[in-house]
DNA sequence: TGTACATCAGTGAACGCGCGTTCACTGATGTAC
DNA sequence: TGTACATCAGTGAACGCGCGTTCACTGATGTAC
């Protein structure tokens, strides 16, 4: 076992960023469901009590780690937009590949940020860093799209959800072991292909390329 | 309130159904996490115990009900595709729009069979019929591939991972209130136009059509 | 048709459990003088 | 530097709750003769 932050005394020192990593590490491995307060407490060496000095509660626990989840989910999608810059082209394929790597890289985020059930409009600061990830794909896809003549340039926001749609498919269908036996391929592969079929039928890509 | 299954005397006469649809009533309002087999129960107007006359307990319930929702989704899906017929194009379109319309008709089930954790695994009959509704879009895909040039053909399972991932995006995203306020668009439109431009990236539609 | 009996589908009480939350408390830390 | 005191972050015991599951039971149904 790793030095773990163990507390110092009678004071923890850190507990309210502690109670999230155990959180993310119990969502991660049993799902939203399988996690109790009272083990996240554990988990952190503290009694189940001390949770609400730092939160108002369990919900509120889940929605702070998804807080922090969109936070990170932003950086890097944004990174990745500029990784592609100066073609807009590249800048969406790169924000499709963060989108999945993010999954891949904080699974306990992804779970707490689109599978616990926790709305993103409970509270304002999640709202706006959830707003901030989504805004990204949209400026990408805005951008993309002012290379299109007018008469056939579909709405951004409509591209954006669906790049948005497709890698949250693939991240719940093919992202981890879940539903029908063995992923046919791996899920970097079917997003990249899928995001290349799309954006060929968008007259983005040479029909033949 | 309509005149529900009650009991007849001290025999319900039909109680497993009747627990299968309490189930996928609670399912539906509070999400596979507020079901809870004593909760069905009561709602089947019966004594927690009498479950264990026809389930092993809570997560058999589930799966007897995810296994209905794959064996009615399979339905539907097989009837969409004959609908195309004999256009493999127009085949697979209809089950795309088939996909969307179980999800909003039968949201229990869809919960149960996609959101609920239980692993399509666990019993060959749930494996079977699952497989079953997955094949009908591989069969549609392969009927359209066959139409592509060789050398430009993707293989038939990655297309329709691709379109099963893009509709289960669109479910989960933007197929109820959840995430990022109000839908932009709505998903049946989102879907057939993200399937639209996806199918033309295949060259399987006129590039300007 | 009537009776005895086996089978079956429910009851209801009880269990142990772990949950989220509250409360009065106490030990540790930081600050004023 | 030393002491008094306020503030703060934890403890630990307790609570009420509803859960899933078990058990011996009993009332209803179906069948054999």
């Amino acid at each position: 076992m790793a030095a773990g932050p163990k507390k110092r005394g009678y004071h923890h020192g850190n507990l309210r960023q502690a109670l999230v990593e155990a959180a993310l590490a119990l969502i991660e491995e049993k799902g939203p469901t399988g996690f109790t307060l009272s083990e996240a407490a554990k988990a952190a060496g503290v009694t189940p009590a001390a949770v609400y000095r730092h939160f108002a509660g369990r919900e509120d626990l889940i929605a702070e780690a998804a807080r922090q989840g969109f936070e990170v989910f932003a950086d890097l999608l944004e990174h990745a937009y500029e990784t592609g810059r100066p073609s807009p082209l590249a800048s969406l394929e790169a924000t499709g590949r963060a989108y999945l790597a993010f999954a891949r890289r904080f699974p306990g985020h992804y779970v707490a940020m689109f599978e616990s059930g926790i709305s993103v409009n409970r509270d304002p600061d999640l709202a706006i860093v959830a707003g901030r990830a989504l805004g990204v794909l949209e400026k990408a896809a805005g951008e993309l799209m002012a290379e299109l003549p007018d008469e056939k340039r579909p709405p951004a926001r409509m591209v954006s959800a669906h790049i948005w749609a497709l890698a949250h498919g693939v991240v719940e269908l093919f992202g981890r072991g879940a539903p029908g036996r063995t992923s046919p391929f791996p899920p970097e592969d079917l997003l990249e292909s899928g995001i290349g079929i799309y954006l060929r039928g968008l007259g983005l890509i040479r029909p033949d390329a």
